[in-house]
DNA sequence: ATGGGTGCAAAGACTTTGCACAGTT
DNA sequence: AACTGTGCAAAGTCTTTGCACCCAT
């Protein structure tokens, strides 16, 4: 058994150092609640949970960071049916999206041929594909039934 | 052969009539100027065609007009990595979108397996998938090679 | 004539940017 | 000490909304 506390691919120290990018309290924060989010968090959510635990953070410094994370690839941006994105802290396994049209509910699901369709794609139009995000829209059993919202 | 000029589903007229819509000369215009199109086209994009052609009209109705155009289910909505929507006339057959990073290219593909995943998927989660949208993302062979742009 | 649709202007939601100061290296 | 990152405020982009008038039905 290995001594540690950190079960995490990298601590948040680690991967801003290794970039050469200076280690925040609030970059060391934001990463750790997007780590441990379960959730699809958007700027203003991720925001809103930073200032329950740090006083002084500012939603620019979110917004920068959001981009700074993207750009190494710490975390991923999703981009649901609505105005603004969301973000996940970029996953062991590859998975896509399922989301409720009533609730906003997200759930996670499996499709293993993203990796063939990449190719595939990739090499009938001479692309070189970088991502692939797979997203269902619906209503989910819930709002199907109850229309209990809005 | 049937003698007719106009190889769409329906004309503008009918679809509006059809759903008690007034038939406006600027949602017959906004309407034609999706179907003719070949791109993917925003808000913006839309109404600077539309300029063109028809001096009066506004960017509000342009909105309110692809909300609505929306809502009867003829034209859809893409979300690229962008911030903003963009739009395209409901086409016959189902398809999928790869969008280079460099230029913005669009190139549409086949992916036959969108209603076998909606099956699938949908009674796993017991949801009601309402639609699938399959995004790549990459670089095409002018932006890898030559890096021309930005 | 009636009531939905439009133009206009103002507001709203989300995001970016300039600048001076704070904090990491 | 040097210089990146932050907070703040202002501006920017995209979208929505209130209201009076217009026009399709």
């Amino acid at each position: 058994m290995v001594s540690s506390t950190r079960p995490k691919p990298a601590s948040a120290r680690q991967v801003l150092n290794n970039s050469s990018k200076r280690v925040t309290a609030q970059r060391a924060l934001l990463l750790d609640l997007i780590r441990h989010s379960d959730c699809h968090l958007d700027a203003d959510g991720l925001y809103r949970l930073a200032k329950e635990k740090h006083a002084r953070i500012n939603l620019s410094t979110v917004y920068r960071n959001l981009h700074l994370f993207k750009k190494l690839g710490l975390i991923e941006e999703r981009h649901f049916a609505e105005e603004h994105h969301h973000y996940e802290a970029k996953a062991a396994a590859e998975h896509q999206h399922l989301c409720c049209l009533g609730c906003g509910k997200v759930v996670e699901f499996d499709f293993p041929l993203t990796q063939k369709l990449k190719g595939e794609i990739g090499e009938e139009y001479d692309f070189d594909v970088a991502g692939v995000e797979v997203s269902l829209t619906g209503l989910c059993s819930n709002c199907r039934r109850g229309k209990k919202r809005k």
